[in-house]
DNA sequence: TTTT
DNA sequence: TTTT
């Protein structure tokens, strides 16, 4: 079957880098896409869309974007369902990126203190 | 912003329609999309996407098909969020369908009784 | 059937309005993108894109980008061919667009002289 | 930059399987892919798209479609140019699969007789 | 609250 | 929990 997602919007948020219990970086991100038309009050709507990064692509973003720059992803939707501790079931879906692109004019690249320590070194680029 | 959805799968049930208060054709319908590789378990996940299709989109998928049929779709990702009867703030995801394709190889017609009743005449096919 | 194309590239060119016979607005601008990985020699290589814009679209592109905005478009491949003067057959693809969206960080407004001269209002923006 | 593409369609021919010069497995297949709507005379109209295809993508494409199968791509959109014969610029311009669905409802496997000797064993399927 |  |  075929899932193809493309987005570009704006992260609502610095992305921060989680690493998962076996080791494998991930990042998860909110972009914020406005729509291309007006609303019936005249307004342009937003769409927040959560996003899952693994790798490099987690490591590549968290080093190069904050809040607010401009970028594109391409992945596939992904759903799941668990159980929140009132035993109510919680269905969430995001989209998991096969490939992220940096479109902001002059994404500058971050000055963290802690660069240096970063767990997995960022190669690529 | 950008924000393209394409989807094939099948339609995990019989398609409704309903028709909201300004007198609006609108069907929800759940795609189930097969993933195209295996997981550590070997065996292949599904996502399960809910959609959101308007006016004769929503008709003419409501005519014909059913449970089980393959369609396509593309359109884009939409987010909201309510306040449930707890006051929880609920988050919610569908895919919003600019346009729906029908892939099953004979997508014969639904003959239900309350076809001459359908609220809007399904022109197009 | 599914045709679905999204694109995000630099003009590179000026774009020009022509203006059919019977009166449609066009352009006929190609895209630059590049990819996202080097090749075997290390470097990246770069897709020049033929795309076809209609109305409004072509009109706005026209008059608030030029040689190296960034756009992104969204639409579908379209094949046709036609004999040339030699009676050699011409495969021609390209991409018509649905939508068009400026995503240079500050696509300025071009100064031209011919601009109140313009055969189509441009609306919309 | 961005360059997704989805095609839905039906093969033109059988695809057949060429080996390049460093042993690698290729087919180039062409996609009937028709219009969703009818054109000013009432006609359906098709474009007709070329693809290439990649190693297992295209040997499991040579195995398991034939003339007429529907079939899903997600891949690129890829120009290039060269010279012919004549000293002319001949520009070409197809879609770079990178992966490949069969839609068809019975994609029957094909018996051909040379089956045994394929140049390269298809695991995956 | 899931399709083949 | 939202970006410009």
């Amino acid at each position: 079957m075929i899932n193809q997602v493309t987005l570009v919007g704006r992260l609502t948020k610095d992305p921060e880098l989680k690493i998962t219990q076996d080791g494998t970086a991930v990042a998860n991100v909110t972009l914020a896409v406005s729509r291309n038309y007006r609303n019936s009050n005249g307004e342009i709507e937003t769409d927040f869309v959560q996003c899952t990064l693994w790798r490099k692509t987690a490591e590549n973003t968290v080093q190069y974007c904050r809040k607010g720059t401009i970028i594109g992803i391409t992945g596939r939707i992904q759903t799941r369902s668990y159980e929140n501790h009132e035993g109510r079931k919680i269905y969430v879906t995001d989209v998991v990126a096969d490939n992220v692109r940096f479109l902001s004019s002059k994404p500058q690249e971050k000055e963290k203190e802690e660069k240096s320590e970063k767990p997995i070194a960022a190669g690529q680029a």
